[in-house]
DNA sequence: ATCGATCCTTGCGTTGAACGCAATGATTTC
DNA sequence: GAAATCATTGCGTTCAACGCAAGGATCGAT
């Protein structure tokens, strides 16, 4: 069942409304003819008749009454819809799914959502926190807009939006003896109680692998695979812990954290990647929450970091 | 805001619910490039993309979930509204309105609306009890499909669908001495105590002119403006009354009211009508009660009312 | 990486529905 | 009964939608 021929249920409806063919073909614009003619058809494909014949002021039938109502409803359908659009397209609503890792909560993202959703009140984000191949997978399948790592990723579908330096770094307490330091090799680090990701966190492979390098082997005192844990663990006091600055950014602005850089470990090629899957165009709101991302991402990099700022 | 390019919405639809263009084409058995072309097209006029493209199975964007949900509204609406026409159609359901004199509230009325209505349940009666002039007037104004009037009226416009003649008669209760005359004059009339219509009624105007003719003054010992409470006054045996057979049609019928012809008074020859506007077709329902009646009236006519047969 | 399969897009010629103009028929008003 | 006002019908025109066919693009597999 076709929808039906959208002009001659106009015609009918404005020829009905104003009670002439020939007011309704002002109206619209269109000649008496086409209007008479449109109403017939309609009439016959319905096989009913709409208005009463052989009269001056049109009056309409039974049948006609229905299809008015009918036409009012698809108005009010139609008007819905078209507010709803219009606000998709002021970004005034719309839904934004990301998927980040673990290492990206906390101030850097807080911020720049709580910009992104004071600015455009009533966008709906879901931030999915998973493990970088699930990322990758999440955007591969259209399952999130974009996504944020840790590294670049060698996919071929996936296309690199940004990509800035985050070196791993010490963090600590700010009177932790660790701070007194400029900088840290692993070793200076085996000397202080850690708190390092378990396994589970890419975090965890890169240390293996500058651990390998340096034939330095790190002994924590507290592992886990949560970054937040490390965090906590640092700003106690007691305990040193090994991220990029965008996984404590809050802390290390107000103070309650330092970052101090690792020397000789090639841990400073380290980086984020903001992704998306090739050949997917980000319509209105998802493009403008990846591209406040970048933005965040890209001043990040120059000024590497608020606190050095 | 004219109505969506129907095909274009439906295409998209299709598209989208299938998962491809071209298993849309096989179901809709329309050509992929229209398709594509339409979709595209809706896409340039709502000035937002509906489908991602570039990817083998179709997926929607936020605005096409959007389209998606207003298409299905629409259908539900056009269901919704086939169905009400089918039920008009079916004559299950609709409106007639009616224009009668009170003349004919009893069996007569009550029988044919009840076989109506039994036989076409979830049909709207709505029947006004008027002057005749009213009755007219309605029937005019459309405000009524038709009506059902003593006399027959000289009104151009008004086309007299049935006539059927109406003598007025004497109706009394069967045990009233004048149910044992085999008919009466005006005169006869007079040594009993009578109830007439008052001047409101039409009954009224025709008895009048009899009485001129006649030269006989009838006396009435209560007048009123109801038929009802005339039919009354007979059936509770003290007085006679006047009235068309049609009136008392159910007392006639049980015997509880007696009715005799008056002779010489020339009151034989008025008649009932059903009446509707002059160029007015009804469709369905009211055509159908239209014909109820005139089948009942002609049935009348025929034998000289039930009671007689 | 390359090839083949499948799908979407684009170019071009065709068709039919909707249109305007003008004449005709119908209805109301003076 | 004539004028005025509508609605309908006939006819030629136009433009959107269509089918066909060629040209990308993507996905899966060798």
């Amino acid at each position: 069942m076709a929808a039906m021929h959208g002009n001659a249920l106009y015609y009918f409806y404005e020829a009905a409304s104003l009670g002439s063919m020939r007011l309704a073909s002002d109206k619209i614009g269109v000649a008496v003819s086409s209007i008479s003619r449109q109403i017939a058809q309609l009439e016959k494909t319905m096989g009913v008749a709409l208005i009463e014949r052989g009269r001056r002021a049109i009056r309409m039938t039974e049948a006609g009454r229905l299809a008015y109502e009918y036409y009012q409803g698809c108005i009010a359908n139609e008007e819905a819809f078209m507010n709803r659009l219009h606000e998709h397209r002021q970004l005034k609503a719309g839904k934004v799914s990301i998927a980040i890792g673990e290492g990206f909560l906390g101030g850097f993202f807080s911020k720049v959502l709580e910009d992104f959703q004071g600015q455009h009140p009533g966008i709906a984000v879901t931030a999915s926190v998973l493990p970088t191949s699930e990322i990758v997978h999440a955007v591969l399948e259209d399952d999130a807009h974009f996504g944020l790592i840790f590294n670049d990723c060698t996919e071929p579908k996936i296309r690199v939006r940004a990509t800035v330096a985050q070196p791993l770094m010490v963090i600590c307490a700010p009177d932790h003896p660790a701070a007194k330091r400029k900088s840290l090799s692993l070793e200076d680090l085996s000397t202080y109680d850690l708190c390092l990701p378990d396994a589970n966190l890419r975090l965890h492979q890169i240390l293996r692998e500058a651990e390998r390098r340096e034939q330095v082997w790190l002994e924590p005192v507290l592992t886990t695979s949560s970054i937040y844990v490390m965090r906590e663990a640092a700003r106690a006091g007691r305990m040193v812990t090994i991220l990029p600055r965008i996984a404590a950014a809050a802390e290390l602005e107000d103070g309650r954290l330092v970052a101090r850089p690792i020397y000789e470990a090639d841990l400073e090629h380290t980086s984020v990647s903001l992704i998306h899957r090739l050949g997917r165009q980000l319509d209105g709101a998802p493009a403008r929450l990846m591209a406040a991302f970048e933005a965040r991402l890209k001043g990040w990099s120059e000024s590497d970091g608020p606190a050095a700022a």
